[in-house]
DNA sequence: CCAAAAGTGTTTCCGATACACCCATGA
DNA sequence: TCATGGGTGTATCGGAAACACTTTTGG
């Protein structure tokens, strides 16, 4: 959010109300799925933390350039994966005046990133999904809508892939797939690591790279990494993608 | 979208854009996929069809029900199932202003209404979506949108049910779905009848109502409904809930 | 030498699929 | 009586799940 931007005056037949774009951004610190937000330097919600975002600018070609763009002043974070949740549109989200809220799932290879405080240089950090500060807004909703999309769409897509570095091992993304997953029923499925690997494998998008991770007490584990023309093909031709 | 509303004015630090909320309207005519569409009177694309909707007007409580006033006002249609789709937000989507649509998926009962002209006296009417007629603005594109989610959607929820009445037969829910996924190539499986019924009943929540449908020259189909609380039961627990 | 996690072979079992057949009805 | 589509029983096959065991490495 820039300040001191000149002031913007409409006449209109229509009512236009002011829109933002909001990214609820995932990130895995190798155990837990966690969420960067942003602490609210001033009223409303002064002290309380909120989704990286705002309001959009008309020169913005998109509104998801727009999230883009916001999440990069904030944080410096750029080069993710980033895809449309859904709009937050009810009266009385914001006391000052009416703002329809465009909400975007971003996913982050966490550790690729020092989150530094952005321009305006209010504070940026992570926080465990599962324990979350005060939040501003109904930002607290939509992190819950965003966790359910996430939840739904790791049966269907290899979204775990853009929590990880280029490279990963098949370990790290089963417990990517374990901890968006946990409250579901079907964890023990996914537990079993025999099957996860062939089911990883037998998709013909995750492919060996013949290198291996070093530096721990017990086997070298492989490193792989995710073809992604060949899932765009296969997701195309049929379905049936992941768990 | 109602005319000779009063002058609206604003000034803000912020740019407000102009906001609509259209819907992709689904029906089923018992063969093919049919979409609602209405002809617009004026410029811009005057004589080309346009997706039921329109401007946001302040008092609306959410886009979802603007999108769904809208509806009702131009085509007579309500008490639809209807899901946010997506943003549209590019530059040049509308020749006069930049506007940002936020489109819904509807899914209707097509033989519960008879479509009249909306208050405008704007002309509704019924298109088979693989022989649309010219598209105003953009509205291809979101179509093509639509139609991917609801092939996607297809999949993993039980979206056939909405496009009937209340009790319906299985073949009638059958073709829904061959309908929805000609294109796509697991097609064939739908088609066996045997397995369709297997997958349809064991779900649980497509339950026999002991009625039965009369009146063609062979055996009497049963007519069967859709339990919504058992379904939602079932969407909670765990998942893999259709095809 | 042990603990911890990687990696892989194999059996079992259930569910999806395919096929087949009978039934009811209106023309 | 016949064409049409509804309804249902069941054998087969493949893939998911469960289990078990070996390997590697740092402490």
């Amino acid at each position: 959010m820039i300040e001191n931007r000149e002031t913007h005056k409409w006449e209109s037949k229509y009512w236009h109300p002011a829109v933002t774009a909001d990214a609820v951004v995932f990130g895995f610190d190798g155990e837990r799925l966690n969420l960067l937000l942003i602490e609210r330097g001033g009223e409303p919600f002064k002290g309380a933390w909120a989704l990286p975002g705002g309001f959009i600018d008309k020169d913005d070609p998109s509104a998801e350039a727009a999230a883009y763009r916001e999440l990069y002043e904030e944080t410096g974070i750029k080069d993710i994966y980033i895809e449309e949740l859904k709009t937050f549109s009810d009266i009385g989200r914001d006391p000052r005046e009416r703002v329809i809220t465009i909400a975007f799932i971003a996913l982050v290879a966490k550790n690729k990133y020092r989150i530094k405080g952005g321009d305006d240089a209010k504070e940026a950090k992570w926080f465990p999904v599962d324990n979350l500060p005060r939040l501003a807004f109904d930002h607290g909703r939509i992190i819950k809508t965003a966790l359910n999309k996430l939840r739904q769409k790791a049966h269907n897509e290899p979204i775990g892939i853009y929590l990880l570095n280029k490279e990963f091992t098949l370990s790290q993304l089963q417990s990517i797939y374990s901890a968006i997953l946990t409250p579901s029923a079907d964890n023990n499925k996914i537990l079993n690591k025999r099957n996860f690997a062939n089911k990883m494998l037998k998709s013909g998008y995750i492919i060996d790279t013949g290198k291996r991770l070093t530096g721990h007490p017990h086997n070298a584990a492989k490193l792989y990494s995710f073809d992604e023309e060949k899932y765009n093909n296969a997701k195309t031709t049929g379905m049936q993608l992941m768990l």
